[in-house]
Formats: C-alpha cells, sequence, structure tokens
DNA sequence: TTGTCGGCCGATCGCCGACAA
DNA sequence: TTGTCGGCGATCGGCCGACAA
C-alpha cells in the first residue's frame, strides 16, 4: 500500500486507537525500541487503514545513533517527509444520497483534480481513481450549474454504494507523481482517492 | 433446526461428502460405535446443512442390544422415520432471472401448497414459508396464463437476490402438520421451504 | 405441463438548474 | 461557494399472456 495514501486517510484517526499489550508485569513500562520497518495495510473489508511495525529493542546508548544516522523509511524504502497535495470532505446528506452525485469544492477540483477544458460546454471529463485495494474507480467530472460548480455525476453512486458510504464518513483525494486511485471507507473512516496529474492520458476531456 | 426439513434438504447430496479422519494407522479401520445424538444445523451464511453426530465406541456384542432396543433419534427426540411430504425443484434460467418469477410445478402446487380458491379470477393467495434459520419469507402464489400454470411472483425475486439463487440450485418445498418456513441455498446445495397446512389463517384467499 | 420470450406499465435512479444559506 | 430540493427523462424491475418444446 502507498505510503503517502496511508498517511492521508490515516492522518485524521491515527490518534484515537488504543492498543492493550496486556501489562504483563514482566516487562517494564517503557522499553527503547528501534522501528525496524513500517508496512501500510488496508483492511479488506472495511478499507480501515493499519500499519504493521517491527519494533527492535535498543540499549539506551543507541539512540542517538539510529537519530542521527537512520533515517525512517518504509518497507518499500519511501521517505516518509514527502507530503503529495490532498484534499479531505465530510459526506453531507447530498452526497450520501442514493441518486445523487457528489459536490467537489472548488479548491479540491482545481488543485488535486485533473485539469478541466473549461471551454467545451458543459465542461467535463472522465477521472480515474485507484483505491487502497489497487481497484480502479471511474467517474464523470463535470462543471455546471448557476451558479457554476464542480460534480462528480456518473460512477459516484455506484461508489456510494459498494462502500458502503453513508453520511458523515469522509473521503480523501489525494494528487500523487504518477496516476492512481481513489479509496472508500466504512463506516466513518476516510475514503481515500488519488488523482493522476493533469497531463494524464486517461481523462476524455482532458487537454494540455 | 428441524429434522424433516434437513433430511429434505441433505437428501439430495448425502452421499457427497468425503470425510478425511487423517488415515492415522493406529487407530482400526473400523469402530463399532453408537450414534449417541443427532444435531442438524445449518451454515449461517450458505444455508447448506450438516449433521452434528456424537459417537460413543461400542464393543460388538453391544451391537444387537441398541438395534432392538435404542431408537434412532435426534437431540430433540424426534423419530426419524417419519417423512413429511416435501418436493424438490432445480431452478431453471427463467426461475433465477431478474425480474421474473418462479414456475411451480402442478404436483408441488397441489400437494405442497395450502390449497388455492380456484373461484376468484384469478386465484392467488400469500404463502408464508419459514427457512431453515427460522426467518419468514412471503410470496403471491397466483394461478393464471394460457394455459393455466401456478407461480410464485410478488416476493420471489427479493428471495433469490437474498439467497443469491443462481440457476442450477435447488428448492425444496416441504409441508409439515403446523405452520413453516422456507430455506434458501448458497451454491448448488438445495433450498428447502416448508408449507402451513390449507386451513392456514396466514393465505390472504386461502377459504377451509 | 412448463420454460422462455416480448410487451408493457409503474417505480426508481440519477442528471439537471433553482434557490438560499 | 455549495447543500438541498423539485422536476423530469431514461432505465430497470417485475407482472402478464403467447407460444412452443
Amino acid at each position: 500500500l502507498d505510503s503517502k495514501l496511508w498517511h492521508a486517510c490515516a492522518g485524521g484517526m491515527h490518534s484515537q486507537g488504543i492498543v492493550d499489550f496486556g501489562r504483563r508485569p514482566r516487562i517494564p513500562s517503557y522499553l527503547l525500541c528501534r522501528v525496524f520497518s513500517i508496512d501500510y495495510m488496508a483492511d479488506e473489508e472495511t478499507d480501515e487503514v493499519f500499519a504493521r511495525m517491527k519494533l527492535v529493542p535498543s540499549r539506551a546508548d543507541e539512540l542517538d545513533y539510529y537519530r542521527e544516522n537512520v533515517g525512517l523509511q518504509d518497507s518499500n524504502g519511501s521517505d516518509l517527509s514527502e507530503k503529495p497535495p490532498s484534499f479531505a470532505k465530510t459526506l453531507t446528506q447530498s452526497d450520501a444520497n442514493n441518486g445523487g452525485g457528489f459536490s467537489v469544492p472548488r479548491y479540491c477540483a482545481e488543485t488535486i483534480f485533473p485539469r478541466l477544458d473549461y471551454s467545451a460546454d458543459p465542461p467535463a471529463q472522465t477521472v480515474l481513481a485507484k483505491d487502497v485495494h489497487g481497484e480502479v474507480w471511474k467517474f464523470r467530472h463535470i462543471y455546471r450549474g448557476t451558479p457554476r460548480r464542480h460534480l462528480l455525476t456518473t460512477g459516484w453512486s455506484s461508489f456510494v454504494n459498494q462502500k458502503k458510504l453513508v453520511a458523515g464518513d469522509s473521503i480523501v483525494f489525494l494528487r500523487t507523481e504518477r496516476g492512481e486511485l481513489c479509496t472508500p471507507s466504512g463506516w466513518n473512516t476516510p475514503s481515500a482517492i488519488c488523482l493522476p496529474p493533469p497531463p494524464g492520458g486517461f481523462s476524455l476531456f482532458s487537454r494540455e
């Protein structure tokens, strides 16, 4: 699982988890460990994201060494300091309603989505996005209405139904360097969508 | 789980199962056992029926004793020799098609279903049936068309969808002494339906 | 007797701009 | 800027008899 997508999804809830280590009295309350590796995972059914970390007990005097010489990396070697542009929105009743579309905030459409050709009438394009499992979803992105606004129409309700999204759930749009995805979610956990960069050859109406 | 319903469902496939006991060489190939009890079970998801039997090793000379003095019973005390009228049908493409109904073979409608009042035009009634889990399903049973035939219409497609039935699956109709049920099935395993006896007060149009 | 088909009608889906918060 | 609504047209579900195997 892509580490940037994982962070975009987990960002809003990584402080909610409580881990119970069983309170075994023989183990000291605190152990200095080196984080040996991190793997980013997503539940197959709920799309809930979580991480698997391998911890190696360290001696106290090793701390400074690792701090200075070892950058924290995931098992794919990606540097965790990169933060690709992303945008999160909590689904409204209208977004989640059956038969409705998705109101795309203007900022999200202009900074995350592929560039739209506004010379068409109405301006519209097909947007491809992959979810945390690598599954590709197709949406119609249209700019219409008075006043004008960005919407996802065709493909959206199928997405909502299959991901069992309801009002209050979140969706995260993420834009990476090379074409991407969207991830839906279960139950008040964020859904992430990564979109291809503007020059993507995917979009039916996208130019430049 | 009712033992008669179980037998109606399992009847077509109880010779298909293969049990691997691991071929442990220390256990004799054959052991004379007394069947201590039988419990009839159904998988919650697939409706596949199976049985749990408690076997007690016996000495050879006990065989005749049990044969003569102990009737085989399930854990509810029901005698296994009773066989209530039942009817099985393999679903056709038309039965399983979305938007279609279920063609009820005449023999099944006349011997298993509650008696229909043929004086109405068209003759129709509501039929209630419980599945292996005790869930009640409601069907509209109508006698129409030229030539006349028995059909299940309203309620049928919902049943097919929720039970994920496809052409080739089986359904078993079973009639017991005191009101009953239907059981759907997964994947080429029989679905059973028990129906209330003719005088059932459930049916909208049923008389006598 | 009953499996499949086309017709047909009503319900739902889903796209639309209007409007207001 | 964007959430909600009523409208309305297209699609689909589902009931029907015709017909033939």
